[in-house]
DNA sequence: ATGGCACATCGAATGTGA
């Protein structure tokens, strides 16, 4: 069994202890991390090597920031979109970092830091949308040569109504807009199955509660923390969980673990 | 409707998150 999981961590340099205690207990193959918030130069590197793990990281000064860890080594490893898409059809994207990828044999892993978009009103928003399409373009390309694709991270889009603990009157807020919903969706439609939502039909599972307001003691959360598998893999898959057990240590991070397992083809 | 809390950069107050 493969084993993987997400989580943004919200500064892994503050989280250095939760991450550790975490991996010790689930020794995970691939750990895909969101907003390390730090620059590749002071990337903490060793806690992860004494588990065992490579580290392959993409990151920036204070913000945003993506990684991965894996017990095997990984190939192909690329950052950004613009590898895949060339520097012209990308922008400005690539400059915040929120996509790293690479192989772990034949199968690819991506993951993503999805913008947060702020309110609908900003011009963070509308990037949102434009980052949502190249990803779309993004992976369409990938498609043409690889089937075995495993997309993960933090998206700030809660799919639908069930992943919102209180989804009355959110048509307007940021994560819930139907924009970013069919911008996701757009994103599937190219193959790629929800896999939490190959075992879990019910709501009230969510990866993030706000830190105000008592919001995770009360379960007021959001399901925004994802594993997408296209058509070979999600056959495969056979657990996707959320594991909220971090989320009552002490100074935690505001979102859980996401793990994933795949049978050995 | 608003704010609430946390983090990074700073060395007080602000930008950002979601």
């Amino acid at each position: 069994m493969l084993t993987l999981a997400t989580w943004n961590v919200n500064s892994i340099r503050t989280r250095l202890d939760h991450l550790g205690t975490w991996l010790e207990t689930h020794p995970v193959d691939v750990l895909c991390l969101q907003e390390t918030k730090v620059t590749d130069e002071q990337f903490p590197q060793a806690p992860w090597e004494a588990l065992g793990y490579h580290c392959y990281i993409s990151g920036q000064k204070a913000y945003n920031g993506v990684a991965l860890l894996s017990r095997s080594p990984l190939t192909e490893v690329s950052r950004g979109f613009s590898p895949v898409l060339g520097s012209d059809g990308v922008g400005d994207l690539d400059d915040q970092k929120r996509v790293i990828t690479a192989k772990l044999g034949d199968l690819r892993i991506l993951n993503l830091y999805v913008p947060n978009g702020s309110s609908v009103d900003s011009d963070k928003y509308s990037y949102k949308l434009r980052w949502l399409a190249t990803l779309r373009d993004y992976l369409a390309t990938l498609l043409a040569t690889e089937t075995q694709i495993h997309i993960c991270g933090d998206f700030n889009i809660a799919p639908g109504d069930r992943d919102i603990h209180d989804p009355q009157g959110k048509g307007n807020h940021v994560m819930a807009t139907e924009p970013e919903r069919q911008a996701l969706q757009q994103i599937l439609d190219l193959g790629f199955t929800d896999t939490f939502r190959q075992f879990t039909a019910e709501g009230g599972h969510f990866s993030w509660w706000d830190y105000r307001a008592g919001s995770f003691p009360r379960n007021k959360g959001w399901r925004i923390d994802h594993h997408y598998l296209s058509p070979p893999l999600a056959d495969r898959a056979r657990s996707c969980t959320i594991d909220a057990e971090p989320r009552y240590w002490e100074k935690p991070s505001d979102h859980a673990p996401v793990l994933l397992t795949l049978d050995q083809p």
